[in-house]
RNA sequence: GCACCCAUAGCUCAGCUGGAUAGAGCGCUGCCCUCCGAAGGCAGAGGCCAGAGGUUCGAAUCCUCUUGGGUGCACCA
């Protein structure tokens, strides 16, 4: 239990009280009552609004109860002051023990320093990246995948049973493009002149599959009918496709649990039974498709497809689920998708690129339907990043087959700068990512700044260590304000944690981790003008252990926030 | 035309799902350090939280409208 979490325990005891004695009616709903550090550290060490929220329910005012209130709370082991604040606060400062009390649960909690149990064992599904296995991952798949991947640890952490998906697209239009493209390099692999046409792929990686398909099938599709070699080569292709972008990943530590391919999902007739469940439930009709508003389209003709009520939950136009030609449209394969992954858990995240924002509205309702509301269903938008170099744009043509890829990136500033900067913004804001400065070693680099500290204390053990030094958690008493507002900002982390997953913004993890580093810093800087303020103290070897413990478990809570985000702590610059 | 996202200091962005006097870095101003306790430190100026209404004890945060930017809008994926 964390120091909040017990304080918190406190104040609804202490409500407890006042209901026994007659001051609170019973049965009030204390969902709104919260029990937080204050903004401003003035104010204390920990603040409710008790008071506030329950006076009116109570038919009182906030001060009378927050005065009855603060008599009970004045008891509480650990509470050396109450104090009524502002339209009826209460402010609690603690006892230095309190806060001493957390730093051994930091030391004795380790690596597990922030795990909770709130998500009570519930199992989610994380689906992310997702690309289409048509080639290379480049940098706009880098944001959505990092931010999945640090959005399913940290889920993890906070006691979720997570599953890492990745959804295979293999059975529509641009697998056959693939294909195509793979037969033109498996003719030039076997000596023909070739010549790429436009909208096949004209990217190099297809050499070495058109080569493999030589070596494995010889000259045989060579001049045969495309319905021939297009399934086989579809195969292959897409199999040597998801072993390149499973490379890629790798490179950023991206590994998923799980692969689901669309095509087998259609063999396994999942979308008939979807679209049987949707129709039981009135949700699809034969219908006319509507032209749509606002475009211009010459040789539009009305068809009689399957279609989804979507109109009903929002979207401007009932969607098909079905082409014309029989197969499966996009959505109708995501619904049959959606449908057999939530049979397997509680709850689903989807994480996408902006550009498919529009969709979000009709599979959101989809799957309500299909799950009874049961299955908790949310999808992440990314938003697209912008590669700078020094300020300037770098330009990129995706149709030329010229755009920045994913290892390019890592190979140029490393997997932990990518996956550290891509978590330093919201997800739905748009960002940029500027070569030049991710790699700065300065203060308003924030992967810098945070590693620096890391490594800061890494050193300081070590150089601890070589003059006979330990850090020693038995004589913490010695510690003094300095070091208690380090623990202060330490012991935010479990909260941060908890919240960042509840909202699922990885974000937060990172810009709590430039906050702890900078209380770090400040602490370190004391010590170029004073001198006993140092870590290290040849003539106090008792407060000197006190200090590296707290370095030790500082160090720590970095460490479990730099883990959930994927980055690895360095422990020199 | 419609839907979704965004709008906070000169710049780049936080703001803990409604809390107290709205924060950080850069830049600017003024001091300090010339240092391996290296890759700076301290202090200061700078804001109608795009605008207008509403909800309530309380709004940057929630609702409505307006303005400005981004994304998407066929049976593509």
């Amino acid at each position: 239990m964390t120091l909040f979490e017990k304080y918190a325990a406190h104040v609804d005891h202490a409500l407890d009280a006042l209901v026994a004695a007659g001051v609170l009616p019973t049965g009030l709903d204390r969902g709104q009552v919260t029990v937080e550090p204050p903004r401003d550290l003035l104010h204390g060490d920990l603040a409710t609004n008790a008071a506030m929220v329950l006076a009116k329910p109570a038919g009182t005012n906030p001060h009378a109860l927050a005065e009855a209130l603060s008599v009970e709370l004045a008891k509480v082991a650990g509470v050396t002051n109450v104090e009524l604040a502002g339209p009826g606060f209460l402010n609690l400062r603690l006892d230095a023990s309190a806060w001493l009390d957390e730093l051994r649960d930091i030391a004795s909690a380790g690596v597990d320093y922030g795990r909770s149990v709130s998500g009570k064992g519930k199992a989610v599904n994380v689906e992310y990246v997702s690309a289409n296995p048509t080639g290379p991952m480049h940098m706009g798949h880098c944001r959505g995948a990092v931010v999945g991947d640090a959005l399913a640890s940290l889920l993890e952490f906070s006691g979720y049973r997570v599953i890492r998906e990745y959804y295979i697209n293999d059975a529509g239009g641009q697998v056959d493009t693939l294909a195509r493209s793979a037969h033109l390099r498996y003719r030039e692999a076997l000596g023909q002149t070739i010549e790429i046409a436009e909208g096949l792929y004209p990217g190099d990686y297809l050499i070495p599959v058109g080569a493999r398909l030589a070596a494995e099938f010889g000259d045989r599709y060579l001049s045969a009918p495309e319905s021939e070699w297009l399934i086989p080569f579809r195969k292959a292709a897409v199999a040597d496709m998801m072993d390149m972008i499973k490379a890629d990943l790798a490179l950023l530590g991206i590994h998923h649990d799980l692969f689901s391919s669309e095509a087998e999902l259609h063999d396994a007739g999942k979308a008939d039974a979807a679209e049987a469940e949707l129709r039981a439930r009135g949700l699809i009709y034969d219908g006319e498709l509507e032209k749509p508003k606002g475009k211009e389209i010459d040789d539009w003709e009305p068809v009689t497809l399957p279609l989804f009520r979507s109109t009903q939950f929002g979207d401007d136009q009932d969607r098909p689920i079905k082409k014309s030609n029989g197969s499966w449209t996009y959505f109708g394969a995501d619904l049959a998708y959606h449908y057999q992954k939530s049979r397997n858990v509680d709850a689903m995240v989807d994480i996408w690129g902006a550009d498919h924002a529009g969709t979000v509205k009709r599979i959101k309702a989809a799957v309500n339907a299909l799950t009874d509301g049961k299955v908790q269903f949310d999808v992440k938008l990314v938003q697209m990043v912008r590669l700078l170099r020094g300020g300037e744009p770098i330009k990129m043509s995706k149709r030329s087959g010229s755009f920045v890829t994913l290892s390019e990136m890592v190979d140029e500033v490393g997997k932990d700068v990518v996956r550290f900067t891509m978590l330093t913004r919201k997800s739905d804001a748009q960002m940029d990512f500027d070569f030049a400065k991710v790699v700065e070693a300065s203060k308003d680099n924030p992967v810098f700044y945070v590693q620096y500290a890391h490594a800061r204390i890494q050193s300081t053990l070590r150089k601890a260590e070589a003059e006979g030094m330990q850090p020693d958690g038995s004589q913490l008493h010695l510690l003094g304000d300095a070091e208690l507002n380090l623990i202060k900002e330490a012991a935010n982390f479990p909260r941060i944690v908890e919240a960042a997953g509840k909202a699922g913004e990885p974000h937060r993890i990172a810009f709590y981790l430039s906050d702890l580093a900078a209380a770090f810093h400040a602490y370190w800087n004391l010590g170029n003008d004073q001198p006993d303020k140092r870590f290290i103290l040849a003539h106090n070897p008792a407060l000197t252990g006190a200090r590296l413990f707290l370095a030790t478990n500082i160090g720590q809570v970095i460490r479990n926030g730099l883990r959930l985000m994927g980055v690895e702590a360095a422990n020199s610059m």
